[in-house]
DNA sequence: GTCGCTCATAAATCCAGCTTATGGGCCCAT
DNA sequence: ATGGGCCCATAAGCTGGATTTATGAGCGAC
């Protein structure tokens, strides 16, 4: 059963390349296919080429070529904001990669846990090199206990959690909320249900969970403990992505962060269910030793976490 | 003043290619990089070759390569989560392209106001594919009137509209909500004030507008007609990735739909304003002519997007 | 030991995209 | 009206990256 989506042409061949997309939108920022391939550094013959090789492979004109500019067809203005969204998903993988590289020899080194580093780092991290352009950012993932240690051990400059508390030694300061959803492909017999879910029924439930030892794991099954406590899981897999492929493809229903699934909520690919009684909100905190408070780029990306603006 | 943000190296050298994060999903996945060839429909080497290629692109090892497979390092299930955030957003710019594309004869033919069609429909078509593959589905954006007019003409089988009321001779289900927002960049001096915004500073206050006939524009306009109507704009641009470019680099403030700047605003590239006394909701209908009732897929489509429970 | 799977390397091929060079259309200023 | 500025399109040649085949080597099960 579930997934072995054999698509006969890849998705990279019927999608322009991240190169054609950021000239798009160039384009549409310039109003013309030779400002917008200076912008890229390429020439304008070489622009001219690969918009009109996007257009063919879409079957739609995009822009409207005339003496004096270019500008987006209507079409063209969809396909651009479509561009846009795939764009800012390659900054942030971009923003996250940047800050895995330079493990080493960084000036700001941050401990995270998994689901802060998969899903709010990279947008915090562009916008601090908008502010701070040329910090190099050192990441690391890890569960409540690796972040306090890294931290303690001054090896880490500054640490994000998620949970009920304080890891003993430091200090912290709420940034920001969270809350376990249970979600399920549309498809699935939950998603017609108009009463929430009880947490008995959860807790009977075989879920499909990420592996033991994950935040999120620990936390449905302290929540649940009083109803019996989790049932053998459905699936164990090894990272989020993976959780939620699976549930997409309709292997069953997971728990997972809220910042995990907003993108597939708003888009109907997953469905969130009620749940009666249970509050699984947890926050999302900042931390740092006690003795150090953050200085410099640390107090920057802080600042940045808690919505505030930059110091200057 | 426009910044020019001058990179000096290109997005698309640093993020590795759509096919090549794709094939990290599918190494994921299989768990070997000859299964996950195989699944893209490339040899064994090319994937070897390729993963390795964006290893050393990222500076990280991904892969845990062993006689019996091959599993994710740390580093690599964070860079598969970022990829898989890159490869959905690509996914939807395919599933409309496709649409956009099917103009002519194609058997669902969808008529949708700008914002729906830019920020929900993808997803849904997405979705609707995964239950009825082979559905061509065609896609006309344009405000109430346009798509009201081709429902009338038998020219649209479903649509879709943001606004207070359901155009004459058609019948309509509110499907969601959705909100304008008054957003700046972090670095606005907006972002710092503590007070909500009064009705009267927005109106007065020079803002980045799509091009007049927007429908964003018009409910803008008419929500602020008491309060002395909107000030002449700072800048008139084509789509809302323009605007929220501009808005990013710092141009000035901006009033866009919640849907268009979610992932801003969690990302922190963005900052939404609170505003007084106004409310900016509005609903989001699904509409058809009073005569046909939606059949078949776009029956299908209908259902789909009353699925799930939305917040806000 | 041998078969099955895994991954890595080498060499040849092929194609996509780039650059330079050129030409034509439109508008404005002189 | 005419030259100069902007715009875009086309043609030709080059280059590099990614692919394919063919092979070798490590590990485990039988």
């Amino acid at each position: 059963m579930s997934d072995e989506h054999e698509e006969r042409v890849p998705l990279a061949h019927r999608v322009p390349d991240l190169g054609a997309l950021e000239l798009l939108l160039a384009v549409a920022r310039h109003g013309s296919l030779g400002r917008a391939a200076r912008a890229v550094g390429i020439t304008q013959p070489a622009a001219s080429s690969r918009i009109r090789s996007m257009e063919r492979q879409l079957g739609v004109a995009l822009v409207d070529r005339s003496p004096r500019g270019s500008r987006l067809t209507d079409a063209g203005a969809l396909v651009t904001d479509w561009a846009l969204r795939v764009v800012e998903a390659a900054e942030a993988f971009d923003a996250g990669a940047q800050a895995l590289r330079g493990r080493r020899d960084s000036r700001l080194r941050v401990a995270a846990s998994m689901t802060i580093a998969e899903y709010l780092l990279p947008g915090w991290l562009i916008a601090l090199r908008a502010g701070r352009p040329g910090t190099a950012v050192s990441l690391l993932a890890g569960n409540s206990a690796v972040v306090a240690q890294r931290l303690l051990a001054g090896e880490a400059d500054l640490g994000f959690v998620e949970g009920l508390s304080v890891p003993d030694g430091l200090d912290g300061a709420v940034i920001g909320h969270d809350r376990l959803l249970v979600v399920v492909a549309p498809s699935h017999p939950w998603a017609r249900r108009r009463a929430p879910l009880t947490p008995a029924e959860l807790a009977a439930t075989q879920l499909i969970l990420r592996e033991r030892g994950s935040g999120t794991r620990q936390v449905l099954d302290s929540a649940l403990s009083a109803h019996g406590g989790l049932a053998e899981p459905l699936l164990e897999l090894a990272s989020t992505t993976a959780v939620k492929a699976a549930v997409v493809s309709g292997a069953g229903p997971a728990v997972l962060s809220e910042l995990a699934v907003t993108e597939e909520l708003t888009a109907r690919r997953l469905t969130s269910i009620p749940l009666d009684s249970v509050d699984l909100r947890r926050d999302l905190r900042a931390v740092w030793p006690t003795s150090h408070r953050p200085t410099g780029p640390a107090r920057d990306l802080l600042t940045l976490t808690r919505g505030g603006s930059k110091p200057g």
